[in-house]
DNA sequence: CGTGCTGTTGAGGACGATCAATGACGGTGG
DNA sequence: CCACCGTCATTGATCGTCCTCAACAGCACG
């Protein structure tokens, strides 16, 4: 198998890029990690209809939008979100390279309308349309992978539940970045700095900005994040010891074999 | 199709009873609101190894243990919960008669182990095998409303985190209550009583025992709640509206058609 | 060179946690 | 039948975390 590439026209930056989006890409990684064959990438990117580039801080799904087609995001870093009646943002998930945008709103049609996504960072995201969904879960074993990644969102929700219901802000922060972490390490992501602002981190814990503010600059004194403009971690095993972290949820064991072998084969 | 019946035993109450698990049950009003046939029905029972009484707060499915065996709330009240590091308890989740107790588990093996099920009414459970689950899964229908189900818990812990992130105790703990009762009556439960205790509610609100004590007798003083020992809803037009509640997220729409005529031929 | 977004700092106040004790109810055994 | 126990509900008092309001600094952008 030779790896895929495709032009991608990105609107705001109006240039045209050569990228990869194959197999050592985040989504394949993370089709990889979800039990999917090596097949299964490639004819998922063959159903993809066009590709867009979104900046930051536009949507890439209106909260009313009616959606046809269900978007995958390449590159870049998203949140879904839900506003509040005081105008406020409620961020339900961070978004990175290798996620589904809106399965949800797939299997689920019409009943998780007011839900958006928004753009953190300039993104590309792939589109394919609902009609042809059909052949892609004619796949068992990717629909099996979509069914996992559903699994999947279910489980980051039930952990960040348990985090915000349990304690201090400290905690709080703590686990969430130590979930996005995991997350794109887990698509091959290995940067220590997070790519969104201290008011996303508020939206996302549920505490005010401020409260964050103070809490990003307690983990700093502790040597836990860098003491930059930007949030950067620098020890990693001390923030997840106050997080509680454990990541096992965020990776999905037992189903990687076949893969391993045949990545090796491509990549090798 | 004829009604189907089956012998339950259970194990504490040491007697038998004969039970109708049909179509109009809690299990077939869920299986036909995530779109599933009524064929579907009667497949998923016929695959049922044995049914178990649980009695309330006993384990269904201990934190530790390795499944090799889904199990299916037929009737009374369960929650899934973990335990924190000071031995409390939180919860993730009530499940009521037709929920899956740990599908979680099965799609997604060993990343979800310290996830523990617990009674908290007396309850009837079905046994399925895991090998058992490859025949159910070859039913295109029933693999759907089985992904579908996944998806529903996955907002139902989306809609809990918003409202645990949100506002006061009286918001989060009417929500609460509001996602309870439309879940319930969604499978056909209109009581508006409500099987726990206000420790489950603290546990599951991530408020403290006392806290939520003071925040239901506001809600009694608002004529919301019946001033009795039990947690009983009187008003639930003003719950709902204090909790901001949207209950279209519990419901499946477009999915019923089927359903609805062959229900007519067999129950009418 | 303003305008907006992000980050930072200070002060006051509210909500909910914690500790502690008591009451009400149902079951169990002497 | 009553004493005892465990569970659940209730009440009071104190304390801490985090919110709110308000102001300001740095930086990118047009």
């Amino acid at each position: 198998m030779q790896l895929i590439s495709v032009y991608v026209y990105v609107s705001r930056m109006e240039k045209v890029l050569g990228v990869d989006w194959g197999a050592g890409s985040p989504l394949g990684l993370k089709l990889k990690s979800l039990g999917a064959e090596v097949d299964d990438l490639e004819i998922l990117l063959q159903a993809v209809k066009y590709y867009v580039g979104v900046a930051a801080h536009d949507n890439v799904i209106r909260e009313a939008e009616a959606g046809e087609q269900m978007k995958v995001l390449l590159a870049g870093t998203t949140c879904s979100y839900k506003r509040k009646e005081d105008g406020g943002r409620t961020i339900l998930s961070f978004q990175h390279p290798g996620d589904f945008c809106d399965l949800h709103r797939y299997v689920l049609p019409d009943n998780e309308s007011a839900i958006g996504v928004q753009a953190l960072t300039d993104c590309t995201v792939a589109v394919i349309d609902y009609r042809d969904m059909d052949g892609l879960l004619s796949r068992p074993t990717l629909a099996a992978a979509l069914w996992r990644a559903s699994m999947l969102e279910a489980a980051i929700y039930r952990e960040r539940l348990t985090s915000t219901s349990r304690g201090t802000a400290l905690e709080r922060v703590a686990h969430l970045l130590c979930e996005q972490l995991a997350r794109r390490e887990a698509v091959g992501i290995h940067a220590s700095r997070l790519p969104f602002s201290q008011a996303d981190v508020a939206d996302a814990a549920g505490l005010s900005v401020v409260h964050v503010n103070r809490t990003i600059q307690t983990l700093r004194s502790l040597n836990v994040l860098k003491a930059s403009h930007a949030i950067e971690v620098v020890d990693r095993k001390q923030l997840m010891r106050i997080a509680e972290f454990d990541g096992r949820y965020i990776n999905v064991p037992k189903l990687v074999s076949k893969w391993t072998v045949r990545i090796k084969e491509t990549r090798d």
